[in-house]
DNA sequence: GCTTGACCTAGCTCGTACTCTAGATTTTAG
DNA sequence: CTAAAATCTAGAGTACGAGCTAGGTCAAGC
């Protein structure tokens, strides 16, 4: 793994976030870590944990719909220094609202896709399957 | 619109169903509808209700994160009538699984992401916005 | 010191799900 | 009847988010 305490290769990084190194490096060219990642005289990566932590909230970013573009805008912010955390706020804000929308169309799918399943259990149940979507039926498919 | 009564033009379905034009064809090409789509003798598609009740089932399945495979497999099974509904039933719980799983994650980085939200409104409203997110700093981005 | 495995770059490829193009044909409205 | 709007086909293009390949270089353990 890595030579001096606290410096970790593309491989410990990769273990550490569930990344693939492949996306490490693609993150890399994209500019969405926070600092040039430095490397050893030999030209390997050498992170930090700090790095760690940012991969592991542009995890739970990325996770929940963000897409890259909009983390590499945001990783922009950051690292542009302080005086721009209201522009960094807003952007989560607005993430934050697109998140709870999607989690409300997610359950009201939800809803539905459970009430098909306890209308097919039901027909699988009483062996009274017959007749399910074709139009016209009350229970659909 | 459509000639005769209930018999809808692509562009009706297409309103409908909040699905393009070029979707709905692509659909098609696919195989994902539950009967061959009727033409007129010049050739133009003509759908029916059901089609329409059939595609907003399919849009709540893709929304929630059905992949068309699995859509298509979904209407593969109902094509094939009466016989398999424990099989769709079987995917349709699988489904509702994976949507349930989706959800408890969203939940989770919906955390994350407000913990963020509130950390950069305390900062920016108390105007003691340095700091965030450099390395060692107890407040990340 | 040498093997073995991890790592390097650059760029091509892939899968998913549309989306659009182009040019011809059909349908509908006036 | 005519003109405008909608539709047709086949196939190419787009966007995202990686993943893989080729052809090497570097480093750690024995």
């Amino acid at each position: 793994m890595s030579r001096n305490a606290d410096g970790l290769s593309i491989g410990d990084v990769a273990k550490a976030t569930g990344l693939g190194v492949h996306a490490l490096r693609f993150f890399e060219r994209e500019e969405l870590f926070l600092r040039p990642i430095p490397r050893t005289a030999g030209g390997q990566r050498v992170y930090e944990p700090a790095d760690v932590e940012w991969l592991l909230l542009c995890n739970r970013l990325r996770e929940s719909g963000m897409p890259i573009a909009t983390v590499k805008r945001f990783a922009q912010l950051v690292r542009s220094g302080p005086g721009n955390e209201a522009e960094r706020l807003a952007l989560l804000e607005e993430h934050e609202r697109t998140v709870r929308d999607r989690l409300a169309d997610l359950t009201a799918s939800l809803e539905i896709i459970h009430d098909k399943v306890l209308t097919y259990r039901r027909h699988v149940e009483d062996g009274t399957a017959a007749g399910l979507w074709s139009p016209a039926s009350s229970s659909q498919p």
